[in-house]
DNA sequence: AGCACGCCGACT
DNA sequence: GTCGGCGTGCTC
């Protein structure tokens, strides 16, 4: 890799610091530089310790007086101030990444000031204690990092984590031991035929890893380190080479005329490019059907950018992140893309890190995370699935990765493109989609894929009335849907019963008292998991093993598991088709990407005739031989008063209905469920089957008018502020005095406080304010005003969520 | 977020 | 009399 090659060569001119072999001291951020690992801060830092605070430059007098963000998530979210002997060492810009000594330890930072004056006493300061050997972050990057801050309402230092949250990045490079014959052989030695082995090989090749020499000369690793502890071998030490990313603008060039698109495909990327290539911002909704090749259109934007010389994120969710796109990747590029997400191993991300920030052509697909790599080149955004609910993070930092993708590349001033098969409302409507309406943002550009490739078609969708279908006591499948698997089965063809419910079965209720199983720190039921002889809580994940008697009443055998879970569906589907192969797919029964693979490949090769899925399977797959997908329910997702919840379910069922007729023969989708008539449902069945998309999007005007009525987004603004913390009376009080100094505008609602949906989690006690304003409201302004004016106890902790996803 | 400082129970 | 529980508050 490039930055290490050169960082490792060299013994240096400047101090014994500077690794880089230029003639005089080169410049921060131009070059790199500076204070390493190999000289050791690790070492300097150690034994430097107590003299940190008197270690000023010789002369006494202060250096160079920097402003550096931390990754603390103090209130007062302004930086610190440090010392930096700028006359030993080059000088520091805005956006270099530096060591900085905080309380007791050490942590990497950000220089955003480099000219900053003091706050404080002169002889308070600390000195920064080394320098990152990488470039500063770009610019328009660390822009956008204060844009997230702004927008969430979060302190600098929590969003800058998102950033430094990969420590393996500004580590040394991982080292490998290699091992070599000692020269003078040490005459007590016991020479063992597997001793003698390990000489013959290692007398006539270079030194090897412990791994290349068990398996070139057949020994156990145990004797080469032992051999090596009795003197027989020396170890050598050296940075392992790390494989990074080569991408060429002409290899991608090349490739790129070698790409085929449909027409429709050839349309829309020459609609996303413009005539002349354009490279500045823009967003582009990609608005596809399943199956139409949104993938392969989108690819062709990716190729020319990286023949630009620029480099490309893909933002995908996590669950989409599988072999099979990977797959797809290869075929089309003829490369792997980097890979991001949460089991990507450390020297991996590593090499993805810096190849990001060294501006090197590089291509990442990565879950939401990836949004906060510190590409220097970035020059294009692709956020696929953008419907996707999981884009949404809820936790310590409250943000959507579409959003947030859009600010950057305004930031960057490169284009954007949010494809999906079923976007969300408010994609569609920003689009310029719904007739009459407009949510009054700078209009994006709408592209429409709508044929399916070669012979697959939409699959033709049915309600089950389950009111009039009923399945016999204690099951789930009526007999419309019984019949359907059973003819399907007799076809020789596959099916999918899709049920978005893990475990075996929600709730456990006992017979005698009423009383139901429920987590002791969250507000929720326990679920029975069969597989893994336990119950679990579904927001801590707390267990406990499966109990008989009651809790509550003592009364004994008297517990009954109510409704469906997969587990619970596979039981049903044993009994009633004995001579079926059936598998089930949840996150439960996967436990590995590999697990998950051997699946999909069983499913393709047909050995799989009734599959059981959670959502897991909703995405992301060919099966060529599904014919029938079930819903059993339906229902699942409508309950609750979420904003989203109509359209969520839309999205879900349209999207697990997909899955079927992608081959030669054609699917049907079965729906189960208790309100036929609801819009969803009535929308999912509208029979026009000659243009699907039609009714979708009647479906969706008819949502956004219902938003637009009542002023929710995004024709209106919306947020949460959740209060939480274990002790009730402090959340209570802090909601009380939140609720006395609540702002009062005529364009702004707010209403609270009230227990949240989940009203305990992990013990904490949660309370929160819903508020919706006008479009034009400056919401963040008025929300952080109102926080700075409310003293915030510190045993309680108040989050904002902007554009809340689950509300009750 | 870490981490230290600080003030009250079960141990040598 | 000490070790250690985690409440509170600061970090240039």
């Amino acid at each position: 890799m490039a930055v290490d090659s050169a960082l490792a060569s060299r013994p240096c001119l400047l101090a014994h610091f500077c690794l880089c072999d230029m003639p005089e001291p080169c410049i921060v951020g131009n070059h790199h530089l500076v204070m390493s690992y190999v000289t050791g801060w690790h070492t300097s830092m150690a034994t430097e310790k107590q003299d940190e605070n008197r270690g000023k430059s010789a002369t006494g007098a202060a250096g160079q007086l920097v402003q550096v963000a931390v990754p603390v998530p103090a209130k007062r979210g302004q930086c610190l101030c440090y010392d930096y002997d700028a006359a030993l060492f080059a000088p520091l810009g805005r956006g270099q990444i530096v060591k900085v000594p905080l309380g007791s330890r050490h942590v990497w930072a950000i220089v955003m000031n480099s000219m900053g004056h003091s706050t404080i006493a002169i002889d308070r300061l600390k000195q920064v204690a080394g320098v990152a050997d990488v470039p500063p972050v770009d610019k328009k990057f660390l822009q956008f990092l204060e844009d997230v801050a702004s927008w969430t309402l979060a302190p600098f230092g929590t969003v800058m984590r998102l950033l430094l949250n990969t420590p393996e990045a500004l580590a040394p490079p991982p080292e490998q031991t290699l091992y070599g014959p000692a020269a003078p052989l040490p005459p007590s030695a016991r020479l063992t035929p597997q001793r003698q082995r390990v000489l013959t090989l290692l007398a006539q090749a270079p030194a090897m890893s412990t791994a290349e020499i068990a398996r070139e000369a057949g020994v156990a690793a145990q004797t080469v380190s032992a051999m090596a502890d009795a003197g027989l071998l020396v170890r050598h030490k050296q940075a392992r080479a790390s494989q990074d990313y080569q991408i060429s603008s002409e290899m991608m060039a090349e490739r790129h005329r070698q790409l085929i698109l449909s027409p429709a495909q050839q349309a829309v990327a020459q609609a996303m490019q413009g005539p002349s290539g354009q490279t500045e911002f823009n967003v582009h909704l990609l608005d596809g059907v399943t199956g139409s090749g949104k993938t392969e259109t989108y690819f062709d934007l990716v190729a020319r950018t990286v023949a630009g010389g620029r480099q490309v994120l893909i933002l995908l969710p996590e669950i989409a992140l599988t072999a099979a796109w990977q797959d797809r990747f290869i075929q089309w590029f003829g490369f792997a893309p980097a890979l991001w997400h949460s089991a990507v191993t450390p020297a991996r991300r590593r090499v993805i890190w810096r190849q990001a920030i060294t501006g090197q052509p590089l291509i990442v697909a990565g879950a939401r995370s990836a949004l906060f790599l510190p590409f220097a080149e970035l020059g294009l955004i692709i956020v696929d699935e953008e419907h996707d609910a999981s884009y949404k993070q809820e936790d310590q930092l409250a943000y959507h990765a579409r959003d947030m993708a859009i600010l950057r590349a305004r930031r960057a001033d490169i284009p954007i493109i949010v494809a999906s098969a079923t976007p969300a409302l408010e994609s569609w409507v920003n689009a310029g989609a719904a007739s009459s309406l407009s949510a009054g943002h700078p209009r994006w550009h709408h592209h429409v894929l709508d044929t399916r490739f070669g012979a697959a078609r939409l699959p033709d969708i049915q309600l089950i009335d389950m009111r009039l279908s009923r399945p016999p006591r204690g099951q789930w499948l009526s007999p419309d849907l019984v019949q359907a698997l059973s003819d399907t089965l007799t076809a020789g063809d596959q099916s999918l019963l899709f049920l978005n419910r893990r475990g075996y079965a929600p709730m456990t209720v006992c017979g005698a008292c009423g009383h139901r199983l429920c987590c002791h720190q969250c507000d929720s039921l326990l679920v029975t998991h069969r597989l893994a002889g336990n119950v679990q809580c579904h927001f801590c994940g707390i267990s406990q093993p499966i109990i008989n008697d009651c809790p509550s009443c003592a009364a004994t055998d008297s517990l009954h598991a109510v409704g469906p879970g997969v587990e619970r569906l596979e039981e049903e589907v044993r009994l009633l088709f004995s001579q079926a192969r059936i598998a089930v797919l949840s996150s439960d029964t996967l436990k590995s990407a590999a697990e998950a693979e051997e699946l999909f490949t069983a499913m393709a090769r047909r050995e799989i005739d009734i599959l059981i899925g959670t959502q897991m399977a909703a995405k992301g797959h060919h099966f060529p031989n599904l014919t029938l997908v079930g819903v059993v329910d339906a229902d699942l997702g409508l309950g609750g008063g979420d904003l989203r919840a109509a359209e969520r379910t839309y999205q879900m069922l349209w999207q697990v209905a997909g899955r079927s007729g992608r081959g030669t023969k054609p699917g049907r989708a079965l729906i189960q469920t208790f309100q036929p008539a609801h819009r969803v449902l009535a929308a999912l069945s509208a029979p026009p089957v000659a243009d699907p998309s039609r009714a979708r999007n009647a479906f969706m005007q008819a949502e956004a008018e219902a938003r637009y009525d009542a002023g929710m987004p995004p024709f209106g603004r919306l947020a949460a502020l959740i209060i939480s913390g274990a002790d009730i009376t402090a959340v209570e009080g802090c909601a009380q005095r939140l609720s006395a100094h609540r702002p009062n505008f005529a364009n702004v609602d707010i209403l609270g406080p009230a227990p949240a949906p989940v009203s305990r989690m992990r013990g904490a006690f949660r309370m929160r304010f819903l508020i919706r304003a006008d479009k034009n409201v400056a919401l963040q302004t008025i929300l952080r005003e109102w926080l700075e004016a409310v003293e915030i106890p510190a045993k309680v902790r108040v989050v904002c969520d902007i554009d809340p996803y689950s509300f009750m």
